[in-house]
DNA sequence: ATTAGATAGTTTCACTTGTAACTAAAATGG
DNA sequence: CCATTTTAGTTACAAGTGAAACTATCTAAT
């Protein structure tokens, strides 16, 4: 006998679901706090980590296409949040980093974005934290490979 | 000390980030194969399982608001895919259900859906899959209460 | 050097999606 | 009953998103 397909069990399901209502809570507090979209928080985030990436490189480090990372940034650089400064070796790309109003608004973000997180996943011991981290990367690796 | 926020072992992160390649994928699959969208697929998964549903109750069983509804619905009503009765209790509402193009169509889908499902969590023994299931379930209720 | 092809990033256009306004029917309550 | 408010669902309009085209620059080959 086949598999029955219920939806409500159904793991894709499940994972946007569950995704759709943080990503819907964490965009919330930020949009209304801080103006910013997830996007925009992501390259923020990066650059508060690691300063002076071209937007390929924040692409590959934020899981975002080309043409998200452009427009975050642009948002950014006229929010004076993000300056953008020539690379010296390639004239096509540049590189992006916070400006000081960058490093004071993540000062302020992080923390918050730390709180929320914690609220979510408080009932998760770390353990269960860890292993949903690993199942998630797993998951991630095997949807992104051909087969 | 407080902690540090790295976005790459940031939760909400990991799950968007998990989600939107599993989406992807399977929206793919659908679209290419079908025509359908993520949103008309539920639909046909819900009501596969239990006819004559309104529009609210769909809303209800796959988490989508009521516009999502409304316009999944429309499209499947306009292939053929989904019958709307008259809810002789409320004029506003009616009942849904598939037809039997709609049936067919799901016998098709249910086994590719399961396969794909298959192909991206194959890499979790049963296990793992119901414990992501427990902590995804956990998540959203955490997510979507008010705290 | 010159040309052809590849690459980084932006812009444009069509499509999707969400918010708010709308229509129609039901419930409430004087 | 009639007027008001609420609810179910749809529609209209604005904002967001993605694919493809575009610009500028770099690399490779001759």
């Amino acid at each position: 006998m086949t598999a029955k397909l219920v939806l409500d069990r159904f793991l894709p399901y499940r994972l946007s679901v569950a995704s759709n209502a943080v990503s819907g809570r964490i965009s919330n507090a930020y949009r209304k706090r801080f103006g910013l979209k997830i996007a925009e928080w992501r390259l923020i985030a990066i650059l508060a980590e690691m300063p002076a990436l071209t937007p390929a490189m924040l692409g590959e480090r934020t899981r975002m296409d080309k043409i998200a990372v452009s427009r975050a940034a642009t948002a950014l650089i006229d929010r004076g949040l993000v300056l953008a400064d020539d690379n010296p070796t390639d004239g096509r790309s540049h590189f992006l980093s916070l400006t000081d109003a960058g490093h004071a608004l993540y000062a302020e973000i992080a923390p918050v974005a730390l709180a929320t997180e914690a609220a979510m996943f408080e009932s998760l011991s770390i353990d269960e934290r860890d292993t949903l981290e690993r199942l998630l990367r797993r998951i991630e690796t095997a949807a992104l490979s051909k087969t």
